[in-house]
DNA sequence: GAGTGGTCTAGACCACCCC
DNA sequence: GGGTGGTCTAGACCACTCT
């Protein structure tokens, strides 16, 4: 997390964290694989097994490895039924566990805004792709996206694709652009809906609504999406736990 | 976290996570205490010093116990510097960091209302103090807070009590009442404003507001704390972080 | 210098998965 | 049965804090 920071002393398992980190970004293993086991890193990298252990004990702790006790260390897929709600933390009032189905309304190529830009760390009017969806529970629009990705992550990415790719939208970067989600942050107010918004979730304008900007990172902490989600939160909650 | 599930096998360190868990609740060692060395604890448990660390490496990276190296294992505490903020969340945009001020409006004893009475696990009607306050930054208040406690666990809470005490709420709760609270969940949605909170939050009324609902537990898990937070989110937003 | 937590190693054994 | 991760141990040495 604080590969900015130098220590005066490095331990050689956060040393090892970074060797593996650097065969993920390199897409030495994808998301899905098995990684080599504990003992082959071990030669691999002439330390004992122990060492290599620590390093992937915080490397899953972080949610970028899985360990599957009698089987192998996996490298985190959004592609699993267990990842792919990992950053969905919109969840039903009544408890139910239901999953949204998504409606695309257009994908652009466009020069980023300031804001988005800002926070992806790219140059002023670089160029994104803008995907604009809806997401529904039981055929009613709760939720409005709007999203940015940079365009030179993401060549060539269009309305067929997106639309033609059954799978969280998580899944459809890893499996056709090859970038993995690890991380994001969130921002989150109350605002009232646009008309146009209250159209889409059909509410009368002004409804307060929650929005969450967020921004997610791929391996190495770097910005890789900026999105805007209005949520009408009549009988839907964001869901978090802190510690 | 899990000690509802029963194993057909506990591990050693999780044994020890429990005897520890345990002492706290009993209050052997208090918030801000240290605990014994992990050398001391290994010879207590009849254990070697690697299981205790590991016990003691998930109770830190579950913030319930500090470790500060070359001093020892601290019993983590909301009346240090850096755990006051803990959990707190509402942060200015422009990214200065502020303190809130909190100015208190009522502590009464009620009758726990069905929404609160469920969540800590109280039967319905039981007694409950009811705290009413204000949270202002730079002297604009920005949240308000309405938070009820088992009356059974802070027998002779009193508005005195709260107004003299500086310091943060739950460092009160510590002291005073010899409660920690160690996780919290939250639910959020958007509301309106009602022409109550308006009043206070000086806003119109039917303004959009951040509705933060949360439920604190204490040690083994307990429930001991519900509150609802109503938060002016014009230039503040509620920020977390996913992986 | 003494005491604490932090790292690293080596080896034994256990639980789990799959062939 | 063989391979994987998971536990537990014992010991050496390092980094940090305080006296």
């Amino acid at each position: 997390m604080n590969s900015l920071v130098s220590p005066s002393y490095r331990p050689l398992y956060d040393q090892i964290k970074i060797l593996i980190t650097q065969s993920l970004i390199a897409g030495e293993w994808k998301p899905g694989d098995a990684i080599p086991s504990e003992m082959d890193l071990a030669s691999r990298y002439k330390v004992s097994q122990g060492t290599v252990r620590k390093a992937i004990d915080e490397l899953a702790a972080e949610n970028i490895l899985i360990r599957r006790q009698g089987k192998g260390t996996y490298v985190a897929s959004h592609t699993t039924e267990r990842s792919s709600t990992r950053f969905l933390r919109i969840n039903r009032d009544d408890g139910q566990i239901e999953y949204p189905t998504s409606q695309f309304i257009s994908v652009t190529r466009e020069k980023a805004p300031e804001i988005s830009a800002n926070l992806l760390e790219l140059r002023a009017g670089a160029g994104i792709y803008c995907i604009k969806r809806l997401l529904s529970y039981q055929d009613l629009p709760q939720v409005y996206d709007e999203i940015h990705v940079p365009a030179t992550y993401f060549k060539g990415l269009d309305e067929n694709m997106v639309k033609s790719y059954s799978g969280s939208l998580y899944s459809f970067f890893e499996t056709r652009f090859g970038i993995a989600m690890i991380r994001a942050e969130e921002h989150i107010k109350a605002v009232s809906a646009s008309s146009d918004v209250a159209k889409l979730l059909n509410v009368s304008e002004g409804y307060p609504l929650l929005q969450v900007d967020r921004v997610a990172f791929t391996y190495g902490d770097r910005p890789v999406e900026w999105r805007r989600g209005l949520c009408h939160t009549d009988q839907f909650s964001y869901v978090t736990e802190m510690s």
